[in-house]
DNA sequence: GAGTAACCGAGACGGTACGTCACGTCTTCTG
DNA sequence: CAGAAGACGTGACGTACCGTCTCGGTTACTC
């Protein structure tokens, strides 16, 4: 549908009058706030442009649509700190859990995701990146010294706990994935399922 | 928004011209049909209305928009046979795994669901009817004599198997639920996980 | 560009919900008075949106573009009543005359009238369509008994006429066909130009 | 509208970098090549710029906008050399048809006037700078040794001849202002209109 | 058999958001 | 200082969908 590149601000070279940075940060805190408000559906970039005390063209001229403003704004570029693993399987999971409940305990995560996901579907390049970064987030195999077995299980152990979470904080709204939560988690991960 | 009641199909008396049948099955068939072409954000109840032959009035009489449209086109009223727990617990699980991967590998779910997830956020009463019904799909506890521990942790477990079998479908189109992933799901809530 | 017919309003059947007639000549009335004050160029079908109490959805649903709706606004479909030559060259030569002063003594067709050229430019069909009608207000042919001579160059005539009272009028803003100009301009056609 | 002086090219003084004089004509070049093609109102100074090899910037600091730049682009300023009449009728109307003919054959003017002057009713100076313009191609009394009475008419004159051969060219797109033209044109005014 | 009531198609209605484009200005770097 | 490059706020463009309403016409029950 668009011809523009999907992203806009990697020019190498400077040529031209340069971006307003403080416009960027102003976008995306207001994508942040609307989107809490409103949901991903009802989110407006109209509404951001003013929000942010800007028009949509500024917007346009760095993202490419909703789905790319709304995945940088609530996916920080520079939040990702990758994890590296231990081998220690319980640590593991239990760093995998924690990073979980910090990323869909964050309102804008939990009310933004499932219409990005949603809009996504529709776009496989934003879709790999999305989930591609997102998975970076629990844990990123390079440089690591873990035991193979182990490397090669991690995607569906991210695919369960990041499942799990999801699910947690979209099936009840306020739903909060507390200690209890992450403590029951890990458990039932590390030792199977027992009654309680 | 909507001043008019949620459902509207539920006229106890039967005065005036009676609805025509088959546009209720037709318009649901072109949901389903157009939802998967499209997505959820990229349907619009026009074209269902041109796909079913009728117009987006005739929609409306039925459904409040749609949100409720896609909610019974994807988890159709008719096809909730709750399910009973047995007491064992890898019965159970295996039961639980089973029903989640029938139900996340029909496309219209896969493709449908983030973004009526999205849309009814902001309507907490098909909300909470959603995932009732999505639950009861798993396990009811109604008429059971299984023990009451088991139970008590039973949203728990449908809560990793769903969420879990989600992300799954989510994350990668073109992923399947097969075999291999029901033998692994169920072996990592049974006995906790080991790398294989 | 358009799929949409040039002219809508011709639907011989009714179907649907009528189109509410009132709209129709609120919208003309407002553009006549919006392009008076802001020049053909300065109209924006917004403004005329608003003027006229609707939306530029409503415009578009009766006319293509700007084009259509200046055309129809400054040159009213009704009053197109045909004129009949009567072969005696003074009189005919004063009814031209007299007509090209009342169609370019109107402000909206002084102010319009360029514009709606420039962009007519670039629709043909429209083109021909504005210079058949406004030639039609000074002479039809059609039924006449008149001398086959004279009726040949009426063509001429009008150009003479009607663009010599465009220019007047555009010339210098302000500028009025009065008595005088109609004197002097008939007397130059049926005498030839004498100094006075 | 606009704070910036009408015209930017008077500048006395020289100083810093001289402006690039092959710019001003490549501009003016563009101009009449992309008015011939898109019309006075499709044409955008961003693809003049683009045409001429450099950007909107520079053509801002040259004229103050759209209407300028093609006013000097259609009516070059060198190009105008006054006419002197001769006192003798038949010849200085048959100069003027001649002039006449010449401005309005011109591609760019033909197809450039009409959105110029709608353009210009919202600009009174350049309006005036324009028909005054005009008007002398035409014939400029200054030094003139003609009967008063003459002089006293010619803008009525100019007003027929001028407004005859624009409306001729606007309304048939396609045609000439031919030797038959201006014999027809020039024996109306001298002899009056005799039916042939 | 006449009323009555709700359905049916078609399509216009006021809104709102979309993504694009042009305007005229500005801010940087380079010549 | 000019030039190129390109971002800036402004605002119009024409399209699309939303959910509602207004038609003329069509079934069914009820009296």
């Amino acid at each position: 549908v668009s011809k523009k590149p999907v992203v806009r601000n990697e020019s190498a070279v400077a040529a031209g009058r340069p971006r307003d940075l403080r416009l960027h940060d102003a976008i995306l805190a207001a994508t942040r706030g609307l989107v809490i408000e409103n949901g991903y559906i009802g989110l407006s970039l109209a509404a951001v442009a003013e929000g942010a005390g800007t028009t949509t063209a500024a917007i346009y001229r760095r993202w490419s649509g909703k789905a790319e403003l709304v995945h940088e704004a609530i996916f920080p570029t520079e939040a990702s700190a990758p994890r590296h693993a231990t081998g220690d399987r319980y640590v593991d999971i239990q760093e995998m859990v924690n990073a979980a409940s910090e990323m869909f305990s964050r309102p804008e995560v939990r009310i933004a995701l499932p219409g990005l996901i949603a809009d996504t579907l529709a776009n496989p390049e934003l879709h790999t990146r999305m989930f591609g970064r997102l998975a970076e987030r629990f844990y990123s195999g390079q440089g690591s010294a873990v035991d193979h077995a182990a490397h090669r299980d991690f995607p569906r152990l991210i695919e369960a706990i990041a499942g799990t979470a999801m699910f947690h904080v979209i099936a009840r709204p306020g739903a909060v994935l507390d200690e209890q939560w992450k403590a029951e988690m890990t458990n039932m991960l590390v030792n199977g399922w027992r009654p309680q």
